[in-house]
DNA sequence: CTCATTTATGAGAGTTTCCTCATTTTTGTT
DNA sequence: AACAAAAATGAGGAAACTCTCATAAATGAG
C-alpha cells in the first residue's frame, strides 16, 4: 500500500522532530489551499490558517509563496512517478508503457484529485520542473518508436501535447471516470501515430491486464 | 510587429460617441495588461493608468474586473471566428475545414499574440463563452466525420482535447512558427483518426492551396 | 525536573487594492 | 457663447495582504 490518502507530507515525517512535521503541515496544507482557490489567489493566512497555525509560522519556513511551491510539487512529482512506474520494470512494450503510465496518472488524480490539479499549474509556475518529471514519458516513447510502433519526432511539442491531453481531462472530468480515462489513453495512441483500431485494442489490452477491466 | 500594435476595440468605434471610445481604451488596455500579467495579478490601476485613464473611471463602466473580462473575451472570439472563417463557405471536404481553422487560428496568434493568450485563459474563467465559440468546430468534425474521414465521437472532451493541443502551441512557441503549425495540425488530424501519413498530406496540401507554403 | 534551545505566536507597520463619490472637466446642443 | 448633460477625476475609507519581531510556549537533553 503507497502512503496513506489524504497527508502526502505529513504520512512522510510522522515521528520525525517537530520542525519537519510543522514543514509537512505547512506542505499538506498549501495543496488544499492551492487546489481550492488557485496558487495566485492563495494567501500565506490562508494557509497557516488550514493548518491551523499562526501567519508568522510561515516565515519560519519559507521566504514566500513561490518556494513553498517549489517543494510542494516536488514532493507530489515524486510520488506520483513513484505510483506510476510500480512493478513496470519488466514491461517492454512500448504502447503498453505509455498507456499504463498515463491510466496510472490518471487513476491516482481519481484517488487524489487536489495532486494533479497543483502538479500540473506547477508546470507553469516552475518550468524547470518539467524536464525531471517527464524523462520516464520520454524514454517509454523512444521505446514505442524503436520498436516502430509509434510515428513520431519526441520534441519538446510532443510532450507538451501529451500532458495537455492529461490536463484536459482533469479540467473536464474531475472525477476522472474510467470513460475519461481510456478515452485519454486512447488519443496519446493517436497522437503518437497508432491507429484508431490499434489504439483501442491497446487500451483495453492494457486494463484488462492491469487495471481491472 | 510588436504586440499591440492593433487595437481590437478601438478600430470598431472609431467616430462615435466619447462613452463607446473610451470602453474601448478599457478593453484594448485589458487585453494587454491580461496578456502581460495575467488576469489575477491585474489590477484594475493597472488597467485604466495602462490606457490613460483614472482610476475612478473604470467603475462608470464595469462592476469589476471579471464583467471586463467577459466584453474582452467576447470581442476577441467574435474576431478570431471572422478570420478563420472567412472564404470558407465553398469548402466542403472536413479534414481540409478543420485543418485550415487550425492554421488560421495559430496564424492569427502569431500575427496578434495576445489575442489567443487571453481567449484561452478566458475559457476557464468563462465557461459558458466556449460553447458558443466552438460551434463551428463541431459542424467541422460531424462533417468530416459523415464524409468517412474522421474515426472519432464528437464530444466535450475531445472539443477539450483539440483546444487543449492549440494551447500547448502557444505556451511553447509564442512566436508561433510554422513548424509548429504544421505539428499542430497534424496532432489534431491524429487526434481525429487520421493515420500520419494522411495527416502530413492534409497539412501539405493545406497550407500549399490556403496559407503560402 | 530544569533550563537552554527551538519553535510558535499575533500585534502592528507598511503596502496594495478595491470601490465610492463630491467635484471638475469635457462634450455637444441650442 | 451659454449651458445642461455626460464623462472623468483622484482623494480617501475600508479591507486584505505581506513580512517583522518581541514575546510566549513547547521541546527535549542532561
Amino acid at each position: 500500500m503507497p502512503p496513506s490518502v489524504h497527508h502526502l507530507f505529513r504520512d512522510q515525517t510522522a515521528g520525525m522532530k517537530k520542525r519537519e512535521r510543522t514543514r509537512s503541515a505547512l506542505l499538506d496544507s498549501a495543496i488544499s489551499v492551492f487546489a481550492g482557490k488557485g496558487y495566485e489567489a492563495a494567501s500565506i493566512t490562508d494557509i497557516t490558517s488550514h493548518a491551523a497555525l499562526a501567519n508568522g509560522t510561515f516565515y519560519n519556513y519559507y521566504q514566500g509563496k513561490d518556494e513553498l511551491l517549489r517543494d510542494v510539487a516536488a514532493g507530489i512529482a515524486e510520488e506520483v512517478t513513484a505510483r506510476i512506474n510500480e512493478d513496470m520494470t519488466e514491461l517492454d512494450h512500448g504502447p503498453s508503457r505509455v498507456t499504463l503510465a498515463t491510466a496510472r496518472l490518471l487513476r491516482t488524480a481519481r484517488a487524489e484529485p487536489e495532486w494533479l490539479k497543483v502538479l500540473l499549474n506547477s508546470v507553469f509556475v516552475i518550468p524547470e520542473l518539467q524536464s525531471a518529471t517527464v524523462q520516464y514519458l520520454r524514454q517509454d516513447l523512444e521505446m514505442g518508436i524503436g520498436q516502430g510502433h509509434f510515428t513520431a519526432n519526441v520534441n519538446v511539442l510532443l510532450i507538451n501535447q501529451i500532458l495537455s491531453l492529461i490536463r484536459a481531462a482533469l479540467l473536464l472530468d474531475p472525477a476522472m471516470g474510467d470513460a475519461t480515462i481510456k478515452q485519454t489513453c486512447e488519443a496519446v495512441l493517436r497522437l503518437l501515430g497508432q491507429s484508431p483500431v490499434k489504439s483501442q485494442k491497446q487500451v483495453d489490452d492494457v486494463f484488462r491486464r492491469f487495471l481491472g477491466d
